[in-house]
DNA sequence: TTGACACCCATGAAATCCCATGAGATACCA
DNA sequence: TGGTATCTCATGGGATTTCATGGGTGTCAA
């Protein structure tokens, strides 16, 4: 397997570890990595991931030096500078720096969210909501879609 | 790893020592340096660090078609010339040259930001500022985006 | 001589590693 | 087909090492 597919809930400890779901683990793992990269989402209150090899892949497509006038690279800048390298213990655990969990949320449970080539880390009741909140605005923009083309759908 | 990645905050102690993160540290260890190059940036008000090879290779793969109008020679010279080396003491750290810390606005503690070749040293305040203005300078760019699918603004 | 700077060691806190345990799923065998 | 053995995986806790930080001492230069 090499992309992030599913989603589980695992359970966070005193020391802030949870466990990374194994499917999860051998996707990183098959790369030869021994470890993830965190960063918080730029867009979600949770925390993304993806192996390092993602995260050296970006910086190492930046331009050779910061260079005034170029700011198209924010972006990466960003992620690089508050990316966080979380090496696996014997376990198949890493541990969430607390910042990240404050900023997503996180308290005693975490939920993996597979997306590809990437993956989230939800506090659960919130992916639910998040969860509900899209699905809501699929079903209105579906509405609004059969309301001009015929009668109200089933 | 070979790549600086992450932000770490160290405490300046009385002596204008700060320790370097152990990730970074290993970044240019790893290369067989025993210290590190810092200069002041060019671009925003933080010092900025690599491993000294990287101020050696500056000196030659200069391309001459980055940036139109731009001396790269002059950048070149204007690093190298403020460029200051600085070796790691016993526990891994590092002395900051007081005309860099008052450039950089350093007083007592010190956020080292990754950058992928390089890294930055920032007054941990104003680092957050820096911070924040991008996110919201993203958060208008991709509303400017959502403008135009119909989403009313916030 | 005096100041600055480099090197040394000490220490507490925090992160990391290690092993143990139990539950659940799967595979295997009768 | 039923039951059992095995394995993987998630989880808990303790022990060890690393790391950041503070201070002292020696050395060199002004």
């Amino acid at each position: 397997m090499k992309t992030f597919i599913g989603t589980f809930v695992n359970k966070i400890d005193a020391k802030g570890r949870i466990s990374v779901p194994a499917p999860f683990r051998m996707v990183v793992q098959a790369k030869g990595l021994a470890g993830i990269a965190l960063y918080p989402s730029l867009t979600d209150p949770c925390i993304e991931g993806c192996g390092l090899d993602r995260i050296e892949t970006l910086a190492e497509s930046l331009p050779d030096d910061a260079l005034p006038g170029v700011k198209q690279d924010a972006i990466a800048h960003l992620i690089i500078g508050t990316a966080r390298e979380t090496p696996f213990d014997g376990g198949g655990r890493i541990v969430l720096p607390e910042d990240f969990m404050a900023k997503a949320g996180l308290t005693d449970k975490g939920a993996f969210v597979g997306k590809g080539r990437s993956f989230q880390i939800w506090e659960p009741a919130a992916l639910a909501d998040a969860q509900a909140a899209m699905m809501r605005r699929l079903a209105a923009a579906r509405r609004a879609e059969l309301d001009g083309s015929g009668g109200p759908g089933t």
